[in-house]
DNA sequence: GACGAATTGGACAAGCCTGTCTAAATTTGT
DNA sequence: ACAAATTTAGACAGGCTTGTCCAATTCGTC
């Protein structure tokens, strides 16, 4: 309607570029002040833009609070899949591979910028717009759960890995390579890159101390069949 | 000075249930709307007195804050250590006590009003208030990290587990047991009960298949040397 | 260069909130 | 029962915020 959308050109050049601007700013502002406390001149000004601009754009102060949650979930949602792409189903050495994994998944998907905003978000404001986060949840942990599952079975049964249930897995080695990072994400701050090693190297032995292959899986039986 | 303190007898009846009464509705009141968007009527209401009287205690909206972060401070802390005090120093069943022992201190210590209440000021207002939780963060995680890290190392000591760093395991069993109920807590809500023993079941189950004691240390060795 | 759309800055009303003040009512201890 | 302290309800000023309106300006496009 509004964008004549010409073939092969950007139509709305800045035009798009202020919304998004807008909704940047927005989510940094929103996160740093909470729902409440964040207000419109400000993020018209982190933005670089009238105040004006922004109810142009997004009609009033909650519509554009639900416009950054959609776009960070939907950011977060990418970049989480992505990163799970790269989970190593053929390891040269499994350890080394799940900490390089559990660390790009810190990285790209935890504690960068959409990470950590939407994290805050969801835990700031997630009992006033329930319906608002049920789809993160859907979209989000439920479909990351199970893909990371589905990656873990398959370690399994190409015997790398013993594993009972592969959504506790999944769950169990997510919580393992965050296990030292709680307190940090708690206050919102940004482990350093050495945090984030040492927590991933720590974590994923001790996955592969309770999951890892046994090298008699005979014995093993046995004494499970002893019980 | 106030107070004119008369040796047995409690000076200030209803002045102290109503300054408790306030800190209690503000700590529910900050929490649902985040420090901003409370509105000290609501707390007035909420605690059953006039706004004056919150002001007559308090002084003003910040101080109130204050009271009561410290206040959910120092409740959270005592329940802590509470719990870990019923810590398995001599198990039976080291599983099973191991499992009751996390569920105690969910149910305690995490689920329970004012663990669910503090985490969530801590989430949304620690960047706001550094010093204030800086002061949570030695009293609260440091300690309990510590305390919890000299139960392990203990039962290691005594044969019944296989720990490498006590700190690290430490931090580990509480990811583990919790770990099925990250979502949850990111979104205000409440596990059940059956939820609760689950995650402690599952996340004890793979803590002792990584730092349990082997049941055939010989056999196990054996396969080591053998590989 | 000219046209139309988007943007800007500012003024503006309405509402809400904090924090203070007061006089009346209530509670407390003696 | 009395006296002092506390609590209450309500009014109130001051400040801040949202959302709207509008005229002037800038920008992108033809």
């Amino acid at each position: 309607m509004k964008v004549g959308v010409s073939p092969d050109t950007f139509p709305p050049r800045s035009h798009e570029a202020k919304r998004i601007s807008v909704v940047d700013a927005a989510a940094s502002v929103f996160c740093r002040e909470g729902y409440a406390g964040a207000n419109i001149d400000l993020i018209a000004a982190e933005a670089g833009v009238s105040r004006q601009t922004v109810y142009n754009h997004h009609g009033d102060k909650e519509k554009l609070f639900m416009a950054v949650v959609r776009d960070l979930t939907e950011r977060c949602n990418a970049g989480i899949f992505a990163t799970i792409a790269t989970f190593p189903d053929q390891p040269a050495d499994l350890e080394a591979d799940l900490v390089a994994f559990a660390v790009r998944m810190n990285r790209n998907c935890i504690c960068n910028r959409d990470g950590r905003f939407l994290r805050k978000l969801i835990q700031a404001e997630g009992e006033r717009y329930p319906e608002l986060f049920a789809e993160w949840r859907e979209q989000g942990p439920g479909r990351t759960w199970s893909a990371l599952a589905a990656r873990f079975a398959r370690l399994a049964y190409a015997g790398h890995l013993s594993i009972g249930d592969p959504d506790v897995a999944a769950r169990q080695f997510l919580a393992l390579v965050n296990a030292e990072l709680q307190i940090t994400f708690m206050l919102g701050g940004i482990p350093t890159e050495e945090e984030v090693l040492r927590s991933a190297s720590n974590g994923v032995r001790t996955f592969l101390a309770a999951f890892g292959r046994k090298k008699a899986p005979a014995a093993r039986q046995a004494a499970l069949a002893h019980a």
